[in-house]
RNA sequence: GGAGGGUUGGCUGAGUGGUUGAAAGCACCGGUCUUGAAAACCGGCAUGGGUUCACGCCCAUCCAGGGUUCGAAUCCCUGACCCUCCGCCA
């Protein structure tokens, strides 16, 4: 959520920022709304003043001894006008809380112009493809010849767009996710969290998955209101909800290890082959809840974490600073970190690392208290994928391949596999 | 699934219809004292909003939403969450 004040103050400078982003920011009916609000809100209370004298001077006749019934009939006609007042007040203030709820992050200044992905501004590459003697092929096949991969029986027991694999490739997933925990909590400073991966609306509402995009979550049928986590994101950042924290405590780092599910409406038909796209994956996620001032430093620090799990295991990779139109709806600015594919000739996200500066803490109610105003003030919010397994072990198999299909391990991740040194039939 | 208890400020915790926005303690900030610190003592200290050049004044908030009442932290109803005991269970 933006800041109100600002909001009011300055819709018209808000507006060109979102603009940016391909938000068209209602200005005249934000204005229409806030002058009747404030109208509204001045008569209500000025009514609330009026019942609280009254019903205070009643108190006192009646203490007195004295005859009260004059003054409470007196109170009757103030009592539905103030009633009135008060409903058309908190119909409003809905009316401007919804609105509000809408509204995305406005992007930071360093974030280039542009509407979608193709505009998107590569910043650095590292490492290089690499090259076969061979025609390289994808995970699919990659992973059926060795028969330990089988989307068929995936689609008999769920559906599409999901997998399910058996034997080293399956043990190869979880060396990927105890390798990047290690790293983060051994080398990064972040603390391993485990996390709850069904969550209430208010979770969702505090990272800003809702209202807005409920369409992409998976809700659950039952008595309680739980919806499937799409990303650790939303547990670990609500870890500081309705929170006032010590300056001293920050910043606090967590690193999670979840599944994460997706519905995936609205991209029928788009990454349909494979585990590039599906319902639900394993990620290993980045958090971090920081001072304001230092939140731009932390996103160059955290985007740099995630890179080096790419470095370590030597997958060849991009990164790319999201243009304006691109920006996911909470961030103020956004790394995609881009792996290298061989089976599509291309580099595809891996990781996604974003500063929501005070965007989801003003949601979440997540503050710090400020040593210098001694005020409860607002966090900033961080977080990074580092990396998404699924993926990773994708990008693993294609650039890993040897020519008779057998998978290479890469040296970091085979203290993990009992010294394995290749995945084979 | 059955029975009961609870939710109050940064924290602990009093408060069962009218100067209670809320006692007390802790924490925190300032001062006195001290060579310095501690202790002791004195003072300050909720959040959000409206209005004002400013001092200030006003409104809302004691889990949430309804209700009773001239007046609700306090009474009634509904819901959420937490806890205890019993049953079942990984």
């Amino acid at each position: 959520m933006l800041d109100p004040k600002l909001l009011r103050n300055e819709p018209e400078e808000i507006a060109v920022h979102l603009r940016r982003r391909g938000f068209e920011l209602d200005v005249e009916r934000l204005a229409r709304l806030e002058q009747e609000r404030k109208q509204l809100q001045v008569e209500t209370q000025q009514l609330q003043a009026e019942r609280n004298r009254s019903a205070k001077v009643i108190g006192q006749a009646k203490a007195k001894g004295e005859d009260i019934q004059p003054l409470v009939q007196a109170m009757a006609d103030l009592k539905s006008r103030l009633e009135a007042a008060e409903g058309r007040l908190s119909r409003i203030q809905e009316e401007l809380e919804a609105l509000a709820l809408e509204i995305p992050n406005l992007p930071h200044p360093s974030v280039p112009d542009g509407n979608d992905e193709r505009d998107n501004l590569e910043i650095r590459r590292w490492g290089e493809p690499p090259r076969f003697s061979f025609t390289p092929r994808d995970h699919v096949d990659l992973g059926a010849a060795l028969g330990q991969m089988d989307f068929e029986a995936a689609a008999r027991i769920a559906g599409s767009r999901f997998s399910l694999l058996t034997g080293p490739l399956a043990r190869l997933q979880r060396a990927l996710i105890q390798f990047m925990l290690d790293l983060h909590t051994e080398e990064h400073g972040y603390t391993e969290s485990y996390v709850p991966y069904l969550v209430n609306a208010d979770s969702l509402r505090g990272t800003g998955q809702l209202p807005k995009f409920e369409e992409d979550l998976f809700k659950l049928a039952g008595e309680h209101e739980y919806y499937l986590i799409p990303t650790a994101e939303v547990p670990v950042t609500n870890m500081v909800r309705d929170r006032i924290l010590d300056a001293e405590a920050l910043p606090l780092c967590y690193v999670a290890h979840t599944p994460c599910f997706r519905s995936e409406a609205g991209s029928y038909g788009k990454d349909t082959r494979g585990m590039i796209r599906q319902h639900q994956f394993e990620k290993v996620e980045m958090v971090q809840i920081v001072r304001p001032e230092e939140s731009w430093e932390r996103l160059e620090q955290l985007t740099g974490h995630a890179e080096r799990v790419l470095q370590m295991l030597e997958l060849p990779y991009r990164v790319v600073v999201l243009c304006a139109g691109d920006l996911g709806f909470s961030a103020a600015k956004t790394y995609d970190l881009e792996v290298w594919l061989p089976g599509q000739q291309k580099y595809r996200e891996i990781s996604s690392c974003s500063n929501f500066t005070d965007f989801q803490a003003r949601r979440l109610k997540a503050r710090w208290r400020d040593p210098e105003s001694g005020k409860p003030e607002l966090v900033h919010t961080l977080n990074g994928s580092g990396l998404a397994v699924g993926r990773t072990l994708v990008a693993i198999m294609e650039n890993y391949q040897q020519e008779d299909g057998s998978i290479g391990i890469p040296e970091v991740l085979r203290r993990y596999l009992g010294g394995l040194e290749r995945i084979a039939s």
